[in-house]
RNA sequence: CGGGGUAUAGCGCAGUCUGGUCAGCGCGCCUGCUUUGGGAGCAGGAGGUCCCCGGUUCGAAUCCGGGUACCCCGACCA
């Protein structure tokens, strides 16, 4: 794991998450990989109506006019713009640009659909593609083209606004991370230099990678009344007045698969949290004779059937392979459990469970084989926590001096988080960014301090705000 | 967009300096037999625009000129 940007390849492409593309900067999703892609879209999806939005779906082109009226919106994308200029073999009257983001599009058809203060709020979210043209790319971490989902909700108040952002935050993405994908997450407010081209305040859950590098793995904005006053949301309010509407955006993408194999992943390869793994259970059967193979199968099928039934994703291996070749091969996939079905166990009418986490091997009777594996399986997935949360916390430093901060930053082998007081100066955060890589992930709801002020990391003066600085992807 | 590097079989590479048995190796793939509880063995086989265009030469993967693509480092990254 020396070259964690090397490792990362080899697993993705090894794993069969992905293939290259021959568009540059472009990557082909496989089964493998699109498989927990759609766990993904599953868990969120759930959270995102339970939270009582619907889903819709805008369109690909967006004229070029229509990003050009929030002011730092346009200046924010407007260089990884993809644009169209020719359709049907004609010049087109107004480029149509392949939307990054779809806050313009959406804002100028909610300015319709938005009259009275009785149609807010307006609670929307879609499943899409978008297109950012990247100057340098990693499957899943930054691709030119990705999938996300985008929620873009209109509000009466600024309040109920405020209030929606976060909700998302906590309710939907750190939730869905913290038990689905096993990743400790840390909630926080983005400074203005890191904050959405557009937005008032944007908020972010930030996790910590395998090399100690941050990864924003979700992204919610309360974008104040800008797209409102660009594309002219108003309705009337109760008091007979028009007013203009308070929006939100929020989005978590494909980056969330890179997410899991960098915070997971180790020498032999991935390791699946349990509950988005593609497969949960795989079933190496191991014979020798012909005879035998046939009794193996029966066991095999059976015990198949029974943990299908428990609602488990099953899938049982019968390639040509030897059975060493498909441990590794399950292995390096990040296959939550094993389990093994050979002549003995069928004679002692049992099976081998092993982890891959911990890799710790059991015979379980062929009774007790559902509820074991179900055990076992959120043991995995508690444990992948538990690990990841470790790992971060002896990561986590905290810094009094910008020596200090540089010295941690400086330290590749033990690279990680630096707490630090920070004067709120975008000044201050952008020396310590240019001398060394670090930047302001995030200003942690939950301080890590008992104090309320202290002095700033870089210049010295006053502090009140308690900032997360990290290297990030 | 700056600095460096690479381009030869599906993947990873050798060969290029010194032009001529250099169209080669490992893995993978196909066929057969033997194997199978931690990455099997043997035998046979398929697979190439040596990135592209041009030049030098009796002869170019190899030398020269131009182009393209990709990779690494930096800058950028809502």
């Amino acid at each position: 794991m020396d070259d964690f940007a090397q490792w990362y390849h080899a697993v993705v492409r090894k794993a069969d998450m992905a293939d290259e593309s021959p568009v540059r900067g472009c990557m082909i999703i496989k089964p493998y990989g699109y498989a927990l892609w759609e766990a993904i879209q599953r868990g969120v999806d759930e959270r995102i109506k339970l939270t009582g939005h619907e889903n819709l779906y805008f369109p690909l082109f967006i004229p070029m006019s229509f990003l050009q009226k929030e002011a730092q919106h346009v200046e924010g994308f407007a260089p990884e713009l993809a644009v169209v200029t020719v359709g049907g073999g004609e010049e087109l009257v107004e480029p149509l640009a392949v939307r990054p983001t779809s806050e313009t599009i959406i804002g100028h058809t909610y300015a319709k659909w938005v009259q009275s203060y009785r149609d807010l709020p307006l609670l929307y979210n879609q499943w899409a593609n978008v297109v950012r043209w990247e100057k340098r790319t990693r499957p899943f971490l930054r691709t030119s083209e990705f999938l996300w989902q985008e929620g873009h909700t209109v509000h009466r108040t600024e309040e109920e606004a405020e209030a929606e952002t976060l909700k998302i935050l906590d309710d939907v993405y750190a939730d869905f991370a913290e038990k689905e994908l096993a990743i400790p997450v840390i909630k926080g407010r983005k400074t203005e230099s890191e904050k959405f081209a557009g937005a008032l305040r944007s908020y972010s859950m930030e996790a910590m990678m395998g090399d100690g590098k941050a990864l924003q793995a979700g992204t919610s904005h309360n974008l104040g009344q800008n797209f409102a006053r660009a594309f002219d949301i108003q309705f009337l309010d109760a008091d007979g007045t028009r007013k203009f509407a308070w929006t939100t955006s929020w989005g978590v993408s494909t980056r969330l698969i890179g997410a899991v194999i960098m915070v997971h992943g180790d020498e032999t390869g991935l390791k699946m949290p349990p509950r988005v793994a593609p497969i949960q259970v795989v079933i190496v059967p191991i014979w020798r004779k012909d005879e035998e193979r046939a009794q193996v199968a029966a066991a095999v099928d059976a015990v198949e059937r029974d943990l299908r039934a428990a609602g488990l994703r099953v899938r049982s291996d019968w390639r040509e392979q030897t059975p060493g070749y498909k441990f590794n091969d399950w292995e390096l996939r990040g296959v939550p459990l094993r389990l093994e079905i050979g002549p003995k166990d069928v004679q002692k009418d049992q099976a081998v469970l092993v982890r891959r986490d911990t890799r710790a091997k059991e015979f379980v009777a062929r009774g007790d084989l559902v509820s074991r594996a179900r055990a076992l399986l959120d043991e995995i997935q508690q444990a992948l926590y538990d690990a990841a949360l470790a790992f971060r916390k002896q990561r986590t430093y905290q810094a009094q001096t910008f020596d200090e901060l540089a010295a941690r930053m400086a330290d590749r082998a033990n690279l990680g988080f630096v707490e630090a007081w920070w004067c709120g100066d975008a000044q201050c955060e952008a020396e310590v960014k240019a001398k060394t890589q670090a930047t302001i992930r995030c200003l942690p709801f939950e301080r890590s301090t008992g104090e309320s002020s202290g002095t700033c990391v870089y210049c010295g003066k006053d502090a009140q705000e308690w900032a997360i600085f990290a290297k990030a992807y």
